[in-house]
RNA sequence: UGGGUCGUCGCCAAGCGGUAAGGCACGGGGUUUUGAUCUCCGCAUACCAAGGUUCGAAUCCUUGCGACCCAGCCA
C-alpha cells in the first residue's frame, strides 16, 4: 500500500515566500506564526491556518511561533490556552517559540507614547456611541472627535494617568490620529486602548488599560521578526492600518500580511459564539463531542491529525470564498483508517443463528488477518462455534433485488470462517424472527466450495464469545448545507446526529481494545473506543466514519 | 450609492499570451472471503458576460454583471 505523501500544490502564498527567498527579501529566513485568541476551542477552520503556518515554516526551514493573540481578558481563559497547546500538538506541530501578545504590553505601551509625542496618536473622552456616530457611515465620512486636537502633553499625561487607574473603565480611550474622511473605516481613527479592569489570565491586575488587535498584532509580528503574517480575508482592509503603525513607530522588522480565505465546510459551523451556545445549551455533550467541528471533537470522534493534515493540503489555498463539501473531508479519514485501522468484527444489532450440524460444545479459534492487504499487521484469533450472531439486516425473508446476503435456503460466508446455508427461519409470537437454523460446509473453510459460488460475504461473532458493548453511530450535525445561513442554525441540527446503540457485540479480541487503535468493524465503518465513557464489562466505541457504500440499491 | 476582494466542471483547484492539470463527487468495466480497498475508463471546444488588442486570449485592455468583507472601546 502507497504512504506517499500527496503532492504539494502551487498556491499563492507558496508562490510569494519561494518569490521572497528567491529575492532574499529576508535574508532567506521565513518566520510565520499561529496566533489565536484564547476564547475558545480550535476547530477545522484553525486547523487550515495551523497546517498553512506550520507547514510554510518546515517546508522552508524557517520558524512558527504559537502566540496568543490575548489581548482581550473578558473573553479569554486558561482552560483555552492549555486546549489550545495539546490541540496544535496533536495535530502534529511544533512551535518555534511561545509568546502571548501580552508578553508585550510594556513595549507596546513604549510604542503608544511614541505615537502620541509624534502627534499621531490622542486620548479621547467621547463614549462608545459618540465615537459610532462620529465615524461616519460607509458613504460619508466621519468627523473629528472634539479631542483631536488635545495637546500632547496632555495627551501623555492623560495616557499615563490612563494606565495608572485613575479612570473609569470606558473613560477614556486612546485613539490613533490618521484620517476620520478615509474610505476605508478602519482607518477613521481606530481606538488602539481602553481601560477595562478586568483580570488578565497572564498579567493579573498588573493593567487596566489593554491594547486592541490591530494596533497589537503587527506590532507583535514585528517584534518577533515574523516574515509572512497569514491571515484570514476579512482582515484585507485592515492592511493599511497593520502597515501604518509599522510606519509609524520604530519596530525591528515589517511584516508582510497575506490574507488567504478562511475554511467554509459544509454541514458545519464554526462560529466561536454558536459553538460555544450548543455545548453551553447541551445541543452537544461539551467541546469534545464527536460531532463538533473542534479539535477535540474530531479527536474523540477518531479522526487521525494525519488525515486532517491531508484534508488542508488537498482543499488549497486562494483567496476565493468557497464551501468544500463534507465527502471531501470523509475521503481524507477513510484513505488514512483504510490503510491504518485494524480490522475486527463487531455486531450491532444482533440476531441469533444456530448452526445445526456443528458439534455441540466445540469451539474453533479461527486466526483471521487484522488487515487484508497489510499481512505484516498480523492475525488474531477469532472463536467460532455452534451459535453465532449475525447482523439483523444480513438476513431477508423477502429481499430486495440484488441482495447478496443470507435468505432462506440460500448460502452465504461467514467472513473468515465457513459457508453457511439457512434452512429455518424461527419466529415469536409477534412473527418476529428470533433466530435462524443454518447448516455450515466443513470443507470451505479458508477455501471456495466445489461447483458453486458463493457471492455474499456477512461478518459475525460468537455468541457465547462476544463482549457487550454501547456503539455510537454519529452522523452529521446538521442537517442542512449552510446552518448559518438559517434564521436560526439551532433549528438546522440534526435530531437523528446520534444513535446510541446499547446492546451490541463485539468479538473478544476487543477486550483489549484501546484508544490508540483505529478500528474498522468490517462492513460497518471505522471505529475507535471512547476512553473516556467506556467502563470495565461495557466499552464504548465511537464511529468515526461509515464505509464508503457503493451498492445501489434498484 | 464609499472602500477592499473574488468570479475556470456538481464541489475544490492548477493555469501567469501559445491553444483547459489534478483531487473530491458522479457514471461504467475488472479484481476481491468487507456491496470496502485496489484497478481501468468516462466526465469543461470551454474559463461570469459583452466588446477590443493579438497570428494566437482563461491569461492583456474596456465596459458591464454577480458574490463576499468593512461603520466593536472583539479578534
Amino acid at each position: 500500500m502507497s504512504t506517499h505523501e500527496p503532492s504539494l500544490a502551487p498556491n499563492f502564498i507558496r508562490q510569494i515566500i519561494a518569490n521572497d527567498l528567491k529575492t532574499d527579501k529576508h535574508k532567506g529566513r521565513v518566520a510565520t506564526r499561529f496566533p489565536p485568541e484564547p476564547n475558545g476551542y480550535l476547530h477545522i477552520g484553525h486547523a487550515k491556518s495551523i497546517c498553512l503556518n506550520f507547514g510554510m515554516a518546515i517546508e522552508n526551514n524557517g520558524t512558527c511561533n504559537l502566540r496568543f493573540d490575548d489581548t482581550n481578558p473578558e473573553k479569554e481563559s486558561d482552560e483555552y490556552v492549555q486546549s489550545i497547546m495539546r490541540d496544535v500538538q496533536w495535530l502534529g506541530f511544533s512551535w518555534s517559540e511561545l509568546r502571548h501578545a501580552s508578553d508585550y504590553f510594556e513595549q507596546l505601551y513604549g510604542y503608544a507614547v511614541v505615537l502620541i509625542e509624534k502627534g499621531l496618536a490622542y486620548v479621547d473622552s467621547l463614549s462608545a456611541e459618540q465615537i459610532r456616530a462620529y465615524r461616519g457611515t460607509l458613504t460619508e465620512p466621519g468627523k473629528p472627535s472634539p479631542d483631536r486636537d488635545r495637546p500632547i502633553a496632555e495627551n501623555l499625561d492623560l495616557f499615563q494617568r490612563m494606565r495608572a487607574g485613575e479612570f473609569a473603565d470606558g473613560q477614556y480611550v486612546l485613539r490613533a490620529k490618521i484620517d476620520m474622511a478615509s474610505p476605508n473605516i478602519n482607518m477613521r481613527d481606530p481606538a488602539i486602548y481602553r481601560i477595562r479592569r478586568v483580570h488578565h489570565q497572564r498579567t493579573g491586575d498588573a493593567w487596566c488599560i489593554y491594547p486592541m488587535y490591530d494596533y497589537t498584532h503587527c506590532i507583535s509580528d514585528a517584534l518577533e521578526h515574523i516574515t509572512h503574517s497569514l491571515c484570514t480575508l476579512e482582515f484585507e482592509d485592515h492592511r493599511p492600518l497593520y502597515d501604518w503603525v509599522l510606519e509609524q513607530v520604530e519596530t525591528p522588522s515589517h511584516p508582510q500580511q497575506i490574507e488567504f480565505a478562511r475554511l467554509q465546510l459544509e454541514y458545519t459551523i464554526v462560529s466561536k459564539r454558536k459553538l460555544n451556545l450548543l455545548v453551553t445549551e447541551k445541543h452537544v455533550n461539551g467541546w469534545d463531542d464527536p460531532r463538533m467541528p473542534t479539535l477535540a471533537g474530531l479527536r474523540r470522534a477518531g479522526v487521525t491529525p494525519k488525515a486532517i493534515r491531508d484534508f488542508c493540503e488537498r482543499i488549497g489555498l486562494t483567496k476565493q470564498n468557497s464551501w468544500i463539501e463534507m465527502g471531501v473531508l470523509e475521503y481524507c479519514i477513510r484513505e488514512d483508517l483504510n490503510e491504518n485501522a485494524l480490522r475486527v468484527m463487531a455486531v450491532l444489532a444482533p440476531l441469533r443463528v444456530v448452526i445445526t450440524n456443528y458439534p455441540d460444545g466445540q469451539t474453533e479459534n479461527l486466526e483471521i488477518s487484522n488487515h487484508p492487504q497489510r499481512h505484516e499487521l498480523g492475525k488474531r484469533s477469532v472463536p467460532f462455534a455452534k451459535t453465532i450472531l449475525i447482523e439483523q439486516d444480513d438476513f431477508a425473508e423477502n429481499p430486495p433485488p440484488k441482495y447478496k446476503r443470507l435468505v432462506l435456503g440460500e448460502e452465504v460466508r461467514l467472513r473468515g470462517s465457513y459457508v453457511i446455508r439457512c434452512h429455518e427461519v424461527v419466529k415469536d409470537a409477534d412473527g418476529n424472527i428470533t433466530e435462524l437454523r443454518c447448516s455450515y460446509d466443513p470443507d470451505t473453510l479458508g477455501k471456495n466450495p466445489e461447483g458453486r459460488k458463493v457471492k455474499g460475504v456477512i461478518h459475525w461473532v460468537s455468541e457465547a464469545h462476544a463482549l457487550p458493548a454501547e456503539i455510537r453511530l454519529y452522523n452529521r450535525l446538521f442537517s442542512v448545507p449552510q446552518p448559518d445561513n438559517e434564521a436560526n442554525f439551532l433549528d438546522a441540527l440534526n435530531p437523528n446526529s446520534l444513535e446510541v446503540l446499547s446492546d451490541c457485540r463485539i468479538e473478544a479480541s476487543l477486550a483489549e481494545a484501546t484508544g490508540e487503535h483505529r478500528y474498522q468493524f468490517e462492513r460497518t465503518g471505522y471505529f475507535c473506543l471512547d476512553t473516556v465513557d467506556s467502563v470495565d464489562g461495557k466499552k464504548v466505541f465511537n464511529r468515526t466514519v461509515t464505509l464508503r457504500d457503493g451498492w445501489v440499491k434498484d
